[in-house]
DNA sequence: AATGAATGAGCTTTCATTCAT
DNA sequence: GATGAATGAAAGCTCATTCAT
């Protein structure tokens, strides 16, 4: 990027460079090998020009991870299109799926890291909308005569666990370590997937 | 006690002793955060002490990675007492929920670390023992007439997957941040339970 | 002076520091021996500063080399004004003689140290530059008759050979070693110069 | 080596231990890679044993600066059984070029190295050994009619100012680093071995 | 004679951050 | 609005060495 084009952004351009930076820096080579100064020499601006539009690195990590719920939510508008509630429900599955082991960075920073979650507290509205659109689909299921008899908000969060703890296992390799070693499902070609089908399997026998 | 013994005791005594700081340090501050020389400063020797009895970081880590795991499996002995197998896989649920909440420091670092599974990779005994217990009681659900149309070893990651990930958000809050701020789940005292009893009540159905 | 040739200076001057603080010291203490943090200490600057200066220790090294080289060749300049091509060649001993005494610091870092080579490796124009220097001149020695029964490049190779020998000797003071103990050439008042001029002697006969 | 034998033996044999392993070390890991611990862990014995043999690394140097002579001199050994004394000397210009080749670290030790010296001083007493052989071929050479207008001590210091510096420039890896870069002596397969035979040949006009 | 335990000093390098301009 | 200069802190690890036993 030339001198000129650089000074004709705005500030606005310019927070969104570094996030932009920040973001592409962080899937490629993860948190911790995000620095500051890895961010500056992206934009090609100093370190000392991230200061004046992020207070610190922890402000960047919290917009990051906005950043991440934005990208999730961008997502799953594919769902719209689907019309079979059940379906749309396995697709969203998927897109979680697919989110978390593309992006597993994003997905730590946004599920599993501690600190931005000090800072958020009442400003995690991107996770409850994501999570307010699972209580909608499940709450469809319902009128389509799945899950009945289960309260829609509490399935909606046992189906969260599974697909976070599926996800969660699959990024830290633990599905591959137990499989790989203990002679176990063996003959299926990938544990992820599998599980995932076992338990929308699971949720079908519901109706 | 001899002098031999008395050596040998005060050797284990500081190997446990670094283990601890160690904990305090990684539950503190995280796997990171946690550096040879806080752990030196903890327990008040110097930083090339801790080499005198450990190889490197990874190898504490590992050593508290087992720790935990002992702990766990210690956990696990009281479910050889019940008999019916659905009540057991019950039981071993609620041991492992307890055990992540109580200790969920240990929780977080024998699941969700990334550094010390690299250099266990092929030697994740521990996990994978655990996980035995698990297909092992699935396998006795079958002969009792549950989860007859389901492979055990799939259907154990599946209930892995919800058991994990429902005490993963638990710990990292997300459970309370989503019922928080949007009016979910009020009038429900432990969403924890409860999510875990809509669980419970899914696999009943399974039968 | 602007404002902008100030700062310019300044950098030059404290990046000129630091190749002097280095200097010193590795002068003093051997290349291994000197650190960053040293070569900081003596500048009485922190030791990161080094770093806006210089990627990293080779870094230092490299232009240290350079610097050497620098001199040398401007040493070298003041052959120019001798015709004949043996008289040349002779006085390019004498001055390499005298540079390698005078800056005995340098000329082990030049020839003699491994580090700064490695990241040099192909990069050694500087040398290759003085070596082509020798073999012009032995080219025009040639031309009068001297060497002709030689290959002027295998020729140049002795000759360097010999001379970085004699005063590599010199510098370790194994010359004084051998003469001192062994009443070996206790009439030569300095055999340093003695051996050179048996060694164009040697030259000299073939012609 | 099991602990009985280790036993059995002698504090001589224990010092001799010391540096064999201290000497294998160096030949196979180089002079910075040697450490006391490696040494006493490749004797099988403590770091602590090590300085109830020597004072000091330094001493361990010492001793080791000395093993190298010795290697020297016995590869010279083979030298008696050569009459002719013009290819005694060549054949000692080949000897010392293998050894400088083959134990470059030793070479180093021996010749280039600071420290040592300084404790040695009037201790040089193989080096000067070995220089007196070649002052004795050179008389020999002398004798059968080479070299006759010279000095042989001063000529002596000339050839083995020649080694010296041929040997050094192959180790530091110049020899390679001239000719790679410059189109220089391309067609010669080994410039050290065709170095060597230049001033063989130069020599060899001397009658 | 041999050692286990312990240490202080040292290394290169990266980091987030500040301050004066 | 942007930056160049500078820094303190910290990291993991290896070293030679000492001391009490």
């Amino acid at each position: 990027m030339g001198i000129k084009e650089r000074k004709l952004k705005h500030k606005e351009d310019l927070k969104q460079s570094i996030l932009d930076a920040a973001k592409k820096l962080f899937i490629k080579e993860g948190y911790e090998a995000t620095s500051i100064r890895k961010i500056a020499a992206e934009i090609e601006f100093s370190p000392t020009t991230i200061y004046l539009y992020y207070k610190d690195k922890a402000a960047i990590s919290h917009a990051l991870h906005q950043e991440g719920f934005k990208l999730l939510a961008s997502q799953f508008t594919i769902l719209n299109y689907i019309e079979n509630p059940f379906e749309r429900l396995k697709a969203m599955g998927r897109v979680y799926m697919q989110f978390a082991l593309e992006n597993n960075d994003f997905y730590e920073l946004m599920f599993n890291r501690e600190e931005p979650l000090v800072c958020v507290e009442d400003h995690w509205e991107e996770g409850e909308q994501a999570f307010s659109l699972l209580v909608m689909s499940v709450r469809a299921c319902q009128q389509a005569g799945y899950f009945t008899q289960f309260d829609a908000e509490a399935f909606s969060m046992f189906i969260w666990s599974t697909m976070h703890g599926l996800c969660t296992l699959k990024i830290k390799g633990h599905l591959e370590h137990v499989t790989r070693n203990k002679m176990i499902l063996q003959n299926v070609p990938d544990v992820f997937t599998h599980t995932f089908e076992t338990f929308i399997a699971t949720l079908e026998k519901l109706r």
